[in-house]
RNA sequence: GGGCGGUUAGCUCAGUUGGUUAGAGCGCCUGCCUUACAAGCAGGAGGUCGCAGGUUCGAGUCCUGCACUGCCCA
């Protein structure tokens, strides 16, 4: 069947086809593997996005880098599973239908819970599904049979189930705490939610009146309307200064309250008056010393963060108003020392970018050290490995440090806290299932808790219960722990850190199928409990000037319009070529841009192949069919099936491809994508199109019945190099590849898909030295040849004659032997061979195995000749004297390598060659 | 304040344990529509590797200090 292919590359069909294949084909599904399962397995989890969100350059980058992984694991044999999902986002999801509703007018409370959340559920089924629909054009080969939402019933029985275990351990508390309060989205939220931004702010500093004196103590605050629920004032037990107000009182102004001096390390005798406020229910740190020292809590703002009524004259303002309003009113009193300019480290909630409150409330929380022990033990003793490293000490730092972790949220959608309270005796109950009386009293008046968890509460016990928890399941024994977790740096804490401490925790004493775990290369592991072995921390996508994409700056790149111009294989490319580990990548569209022109002239290749394959056929010197059969009984493994290197340039190439197939395995088995990308651009356009293709093209076109054998074994050689190189790139580039691989097989492959094909790998037989060497010396040769015509400015297609001189016989049958490929490469009319030296010619190139001479009477350039050979001579004698200071070194000789030693001795020698040769032809020019 | 990173060609970035002549893409200059590809081919210019010391036979790579810059945590 003839291949009518459209002369340039065409993403956009191509790729929305292939997506929908692979779909329809359940190419990535994974049924459970029985017992007896021998084969290595690799599992990863696709953190799940958001069901409120959109695919941003995050999540391409983040996909594209597990789809290179995942793709590659499959083909060279894994079991291989991908699991999907999304994630309910309590506070986002409730933002959108919140405001849904309030264009209509209508706030949560006036639906009621049960039917707000109905109508999210309702939103959820509309509009959730985007993101999930936007990578399925990416291709990603995740299994969508196992798609999972963290609000499904089975994974909220789940959380329910953890909830009540952990609370039955003691690990799981309600506590009135200071916690960060966002007022507008009117919940708690966790430390990790809140974003810390330095802004300019002011220091106040104000006086209290010491009760029974006339002396004042000045106290400095960054927010004054605070002030009204100060308890204490604190110094510094050992500071000189405040020694003799120790035990005594102030005056609280504008409040008119007695409250008393203490001492507590939480004055810091070298920061301000030395003298600070002490405000228990509104500072983390004047709570802590509140209750060292046994202080009421006045809370003097509500919900909203409006003053209540224990703000007396200030009740109803807004916190900042109130602040104001305080500070004209001390001004007025003559209480306000003076104000100074100050940065402030603002928090500000994560979410919508409001002031965060710490306010006193009553919570759940978890008691997580008892947790954090065993999280920092299996990253300590590598049982959970991080890469790049330098996180892992992050990791172990934050872990260190950590602090009870706020659970409960003031909203509606989201895993209700199973907890109850009883109304007759206040007694709370945690239980399973819905109680129908207390536990302690008779009664049976219970309400539940009115919050729901935090949305990453739930998703830190994903690795398991995803996988059927706490039913032992299966598929627990097979794919836990997983694999790899590739993920952003921001998402270390906020999960990663908290899938390791619940997963130790909930599958302590867990074993991965013994012969499973050793055949995927985990034998040597000992702790099984861990969600996964290995994470991958991926970097940040930014613009093109290095700025951080952000809404608010409007540099956000859209993925899918960058696919929409270059393709969806060019997108990956890029991304996949820019990630060297722990470096962020500065997007730019001019990289795409050229790899979108790698993608054509990949398929340009592939028009020259099957024209020449089909006119082959079609004279009858090929056949597809025997091809395939020759091809077969060598699919599963090796490199290149039936391949036969007789020519130099077949034997070079074979050589290459199986290096090049070494190093691609090597860097992405340590996520070395950008190394994989270059390595696999360079071989297919810079030696594969640029050399090899234009080798083969006399032998491919020959024109007469005599060489039909040639042309076979050109054709042969030429499919079986594409083919396979194709499997080389089909986890970077999958569906160009996919379209490729297919029209080979002329729609009837040996697999459904090039990605169920086998990844190719390295024959060291097929690595020859020999081809490499040679196939260097004619690259050389040509390539100084076409430089000489250049600088003789000779007519593009004007054939010239050139002597060539080469001392070595070797090299001499060489170019002899590949006489037509010189001439044709190099434009070159005659070769003719010389016993001597050309250096002395005009027009001459001198290398340490040949010179060359092109033989044109017309005049070079010789003040451009005489600066060229001058700065050459330079850079040689330069390089000789170093070379020689080294040998000339005992210590040298003695400390460095053999290999070095003794090439540094072979370039010597060259060198010599080479300076000589460029002295004769520098004195030829006078 | 504590911690981590970055500084290499005009631009964006590679450069694994120190080892022979520091690379790529884009951009730039020159010439070509050469029968797969002008989204292409061929040739070329361009770098005292942030600065100053040190270790070493040998430093872009290791150490110290400095400058500038980014991020995280409190």
């Amino acid at each position: 069947m003839p291949h009518d292919l459209p002369k340039a590359y065409e993403p956009g069909a191509i790729e929305a086809r292939w997506a929908e294949y692979w779909i329809k084909e359940k190419l990535f599904s994974v049924p459970t593997p029985p017992p007896g399962e021998t084969r290595p397995v690799f599992t990863m989890f696709l953190p799940p996005p958001n069901v409120t969100g959109r695919l941003h350059m995050g999540h391409m980058l983040n996909q594209t880098q597990m789809d290179i992984i995942v793709r590659w694991h499959r083909m060279r044999g894994f079991i291989t599973l991908w699991l999907p999902g999304t994630d309910h986002a309590s506070i986002s999801t409730q933002m959108m239908v919140e405001r849904q509703l309030a264009s209509q007018g209508k706030k949560r409370q006036d639906l009621g819970r049960e039917a707000f959340i109905e109508r999210v559920w309702e939103w959820k089924r509309h509009y959730g599904g985007a993101i999930l629909e936007q990578m399925k054009r990416l291709g990603v080969s995740v299994d969508w049979d196992r798609e999972y939402f963290t609000m499904d019933e089975d994974l909220s029985r789940a959380v329910r189930e953890v909830f009540v275990r952990l609370y039955g351990e003691g690990l799981v508390y309600r506590g009135k705490y200071i916690i960060n309060w966002c007022p507008r989205c009117g919940t708690a939220i966790s430390d990790l939610e809140v974003k810390h931004e330095d802004v300019p702010g002011k220091l106040y500093e104000i006086r209290y009146l010491v009760v029974g004196t006339s002396e004042y103590i000045t106290v400095a605050t960054t927010r004054p309307e605070t002030m009204l629920g100060d308890t204490a004032v604190a110094v510094n037990e050992k500071d000189e200064r405040y020694k003799h107000l120790h035990g005594k009182k102030v005056l609280l102004p504008l409040m008119k309250r007695e409250i008393p001096i203490i001492t507590d390390e939480l004055a810091n005798p070298e920061f301000g008056t030395g003298a600070v406020k002490v405000t228990p229910a509104h500072d983390p740190n004047d709570f802590q010393a509140g209750l060292r020292h046994n202080l009421p809590q006045i809370d003097v703002m509500d919900e909203r963060v409006r003053m209540n009524q224990n703000a007396g004259p200030y009740a109803g303002l807004d916190r900042y108003e109130a602040r104001e309003r305080i500070v004209k009113d001390l001004e007025a009193q003559g209480l306000l020392v003076g104000t100074k300019d100050y940065t402030i480290a603002l928090g500000k909630c994560e979410r919508c970018g409001t002031v965060v409150e710490p306010r006193l409330s009553a919570q759940w929380f978890v008691k997580i050290k008892p947790l954090a022990e065993h999280g920092i033990e299996v990253v300590e003793n590598g049982e959970v490995s991080i890469v790049p490293e330098n996180y892992k000490q992050v990791y172990l730092n934050w872990m260190r440090n950590i602090h009870d972790w706020c659970i409960s949220r003031q909203l509606w959608w989201g895993h209700r806290i199973p907890a109850w309270r009883c109304l007759e005796c206040n007694e709370i109950i945690v239980a399973r299932e819905t109680p129908t009386k207390c536990t302690k009293c008779p009664g049976s008046r219970l309400e539940q808790d009115p919050d729901v968890l935090d949305t990453w509460f739930s998703s830190g016990f994903l690795p398991f219960t995803a996988l059927g928890w706490p039913e032992k399941t299966r598929d627990q024994e097979v794919f836990y722990p997983s694999t790899l977790l590739v993920t952003a740096y921001e998402i270390l804490f906020l999960w990663v850190a908290r899938m390791i401490m619940t997963g130790c925790h909930f599958m302590k004493g867990h074993q991965q199928d013994p012969k499973i775990k050793q055949a995927s290369g985990w034998g040597d592991k000992k702790d099984d409990s861990v969600p996964f072995r290995q994470v991958y921390i991926h970097a940040l996508v930014r613009d093109a000037e290095r700025q951080k994409m952000s809404k608010t700056k409007g540099n956000v790149i859209d993925p899918l319009d960058i696919i929409e111009r270059f393709g969806t294989d060019a997108t990956r490319f890029t991304l996949a070529a820019m990630a060297a580990p722990g470096t962020d990548i500065a997007f730019n569209e001019s990289r795409t841009d050229g790899y979108r022109k790698f993608a054509n002239k990949i398929w340009n290749a592939a028009r020259f192949m099957f024209m020449n394959v089909d006119q082959a056929q079609q004279a009858g010197v090929w056949s597809l069919d025997a091809w395939k059969k020759a091809a077969a009984g060598d699919r599963t493994h090796a490199g290149i099936s039936g391949f036969q290197p007789v020519h130099l340039e077949d034997r070079w190439i074979l050589s290459r491809f199986n290096r090049v197939t070494q190093e691609v395995g090597e860097a992405l088995a340590t996520y070395r994508f950008h190394e994989a990308a270059n390595l696999i651009y360079d071989f297919f356009w810079g030696e594969f199109c640029d050399w090899y293709l234009e080798l083969i093209k006399p032998r491919l076109m020959s024109p007469n019945g005599a060489a039909r054998e040639s042309v076979g074994l050109a054709c042969g050689n030429l499919v079986s190099l594409f083919e396979a190189a194709l499997r080389l790139l089909h986890p970077v580039m999958p569906f160009i590849t996919e379209e490729i691989w297919q029209a080979v097989y002329d729609g009837k492959p040996p697999q459904k898909s090039i990605a169920l094909a086998a990844y190719p790998q390295t024959n060291e037989k097929q690595i020859d030295l020999v081809a490499e060497t040679h196939m260097a010396v004619l690259q050389d040769l040509i390539a100084n040849v076409r430089n000489l015509r250049k600088e003789l400015k000779l007519e593009t297609k004007a054939k010239v004659p050139i002597q060539v001189y080469a001392q070595e016989p070797e090299i001499r049958k060489l170019i002899e032997k590949n006489r037509g490929a010189v001439e044709r490469l190099a434009t070159v009319e005659s070769i003719e061979f010389v016993g001597a030296s050309l250096a002395k010619e005009a027009g001459a190139r001198s290398t340490a195995r040949f010179d060359v001479h092109v033989v044109y009477e017309k005049k070079i350039d010789v003040g451009a000749e005489r600066a060229r050979l001058t700065k050459e001579l330079e850079r040689i004698e330069k390089e000789i004297s170093n070379g020689q200071r080294q040998l000339g070194n005992e210590s040298f000789l003695a400390k460095a390598p053999a290999q070095v030693v003794e090439g540094l001795r072979r370039r010597g020698q060259e060198l010599q060659v080479l300076r000589s040769k460029t002295e004769t032809a520098l004195n030829e020019l006078r």
